[in-house]
DNA sequence: TATGTTCCATACCGTACGGTACGGAACAGA
DNA sequence: TCTGTTCCGTACCGTACGGTATGGAACATA
């Protein structure tokens, strides 16, 4: 089955404009969605909007169960893997790499929506639940791999507010993957041999 | 001398405007930025406005200069602890106790504005800066250390996200000490004896 | 060819914004 | 009391938004 045309051009669906709203939410925040600069974009007119749309809190609802979907499939992906250190490596490596989800994550810790808050919440617990079962895997108690899963959270966010902030830390590939190498230096390789220090 | 009054109630200044901005922006973006709703909280018109600034842009830009120095401030008063350790702990403690900090550094993150751009990367660098300057006094070798800044910068701003985004997880202060408290363990204790184990 | 559906363009309304122009009340100084 | 300045209210304009109503062209189906 392919896609429907109309004069040869392919006709827009929801998930287009879904698309279109989330790369502007994480470019500019819930805020800036404007319908007719979403329709300039996919060059199309308002009247399509409201064909697929009830309205604006339609959209934003719709494209963020969207986002919500998409990256629980990515993790799910990432869970297959057995080793428990790869696991985690690859998880910070992939976080450092998309954009995007970077982007809006950023996005919706702002813009004081509900719907935005909970769409939040439910991506990071699914996420700090990922960390901290591999870091129990790894043999931290409970307790503690869930501080330590707190932790390597905020050093992926904040690695991705430095790689979005266009300044000079981790421009291009080699700096992030320095970064990365020296977090999972930090964050994963030292727990392998026992946290109860005290 | 005391303020302004006018009619017994003191008289707004360009600084009661930029804390207004500033409030706004840290709660929902700049994009959020709204002339007559400032004009509401600060219970006046527009005419105040334009009376103190030639226009948005200007208030912006002012607003973020004033946020410049006042972060600036805060860490010349942190930079005066001559113990880099206690020092480290405490440019950790209160960066986690400055909300309207961590909400502007949010915010400005996104904002596509370049002056907010130049703004945050003048904050991050001095802030990076002095991460840097205390691993390097603990003892640290100066390309490990801004490694190392790196990685705390990005541990803080993500405990600021975390933090900033109502999840059950930092919400009251004996879970941001605890947090604290395991990222000082993490990210300052290991390092004194020596980091070269390639 | 005739018909119903899909998808979008156009036109329009009410509202709210940024910005300008102008007026006027409250103060300080003379 | 008179004058100039400070600070702000009011009125207005052009623009852009969210949303609605409606028409119509392109398709599938018959």
């Amino acid at each position: 089955m392919t896609k429907k045309t109309r004069l040869g051009v392919p006709t827009r669906t929801a998930e287009d404009w879904e698309e279109a709203a989330l790369d502007v939410i994480a470019a500019s925040g819930i805020a800036a969605l404007s319908i007719p600069d979403l329709a300039r974009t996919l060059e199309v007119t308002k009247g399509s909007f409201y064909w697929h749309f009830a309205g604006l809190d339609d959209l934003v609802q719709r494209a963020l169960k969207r986002w919500d979907t998409l990256d629980k499939a990515t993790l799910d992906q990432i869970r297959t893997i057995s080793d428990p250190v790869s696991r985690l490596r690859t998880l910070f490596a992939e976080a450092m790499a998309a954009k995007r989800a970077q982007a809006l994550y950023i996005a919706l810790a702002l813009s004081s929506s509900t719907a935005a808050a909970a769409t939040l919440r439910k991506v990071s617990n699914r996420r700090l639940k990922v960390l901290a079962e591999a870091y129990c895997e790894i043999g931290m108690p409970a307790a503690a791999a869930q501080q330590q899963a707190l932790l390597a959270y905020s050093a992926y966010i904040g690695g991705v507010h430095l790689r979005s902030s266009d300044a000079p830390w981790l421009r291009d590939r080699n700096d992030v993957d320095a970064y990365v190498e020296h977090a999972a230096k930090v964050l994963i390789a030292p727990v392998k041999r026992g946290t109860s220090k005290r």
